[in-house]
DNA sequence: GCGACGATCTCA
DNA sequence: GAGATCGTCGCC
């Protein structure tokens, strides 16, 4: 049995909707010329994003700008930001177009792929950390700022959203707590994980909130 | 035009 | 607990 494909209708709703049904989905990424083989990662750890207004911790929430244009696109498209000075983290694009709403990818386990992206994140470091935490998931897969608004599901597109390969996930397996790294409304519990999966980042968290 | 800071990570 | 490191956005 694996994970039911979600199609772009099922992305259209609203980020705290849609996040914890990308948990158990996979993003599938195929790079260009040496690293050619593909990447796939299984979904572990999302966080919801909201709209213009509704999020103060958004990239969207003061509206649309040159940065966070692919936000307010199709749903399904990807949204990739550049953070700290040298991270790249992928979100998946929900709501409906112009409203400006993502999920972030925190984390995965490489299901395919394995050496490429070890090679990718440098060094040797144990299989579940190689996608542990948005930057890291994002460098395993390859993803930078090209592939910013891409489709993930046109047929021709280097990566994609595929069904996972466990099956759906039972409401016990999924846990939820508040986001990471943000200053604004830290209090809304928006961020889900599959509870007890090694990939799931780890963070020092506020007052040691830790997921189990 | 300028400057403060960020949805991070690693190592000490 | 600090440092790496730079694009973005708000404000001057």
């Amino acid at each position: 049995m694996t994970h039911s494909a979600l199609s772009r209708a099922d992305l259209a709703g609203r980020a705290e909707a849609v996040a914890p049904l990308l948990l158990g989905a996979v993003l599938e990424s195929r790079g260009p010329q040496a690293l050619s083989d593909p990447v796939a990662v299984r979904i572990t750890e999302v966080e919801a994003y909201g709209s213009t207004g509704a999020d103060p911790a958004s990239h969207a929430h003061r509206g649309r700008t040159q940065r966070n244009a692919a936000m307010f696109g199709e749903p399904g498209h990807l949204y990739m930001y550049f953070i700290y000075g040298m991270h790249w983290c992928a979100n998946v694009v929900c709501g409906q177009p112009d409203e400006g709403a993502a999920v972030l990818i925190r984390a995965g386990e490489v299901l395919r792929g394995v050496e490429v992206a070890r090679l990718r994140r440098g060094g040797s470091r144990p299989d579940r950390d190689l996608a542990r935490g948005p930057a890291n998931l994002a460098a395993g897969l390859g993803l930078r700022g090209q592939h910013n608004d891409i489709d993930l599901f046109a047929d021709d597109s280097p990566v994609r959203l595929l069904p996972g390969p466990r099956g759906p996930l039972s409401p016990a397996e999924v846990a939820c707590g508040p986001r990471v790294g943000i200053r604004h409304a830290v209090d809304r519990p928006w961020r889900w994980w599959i509870v007890d999966d090694p990939t799931v980042s780890r963070h020092p968290g506020p007052r040691g909130h830790r997921p189990r």
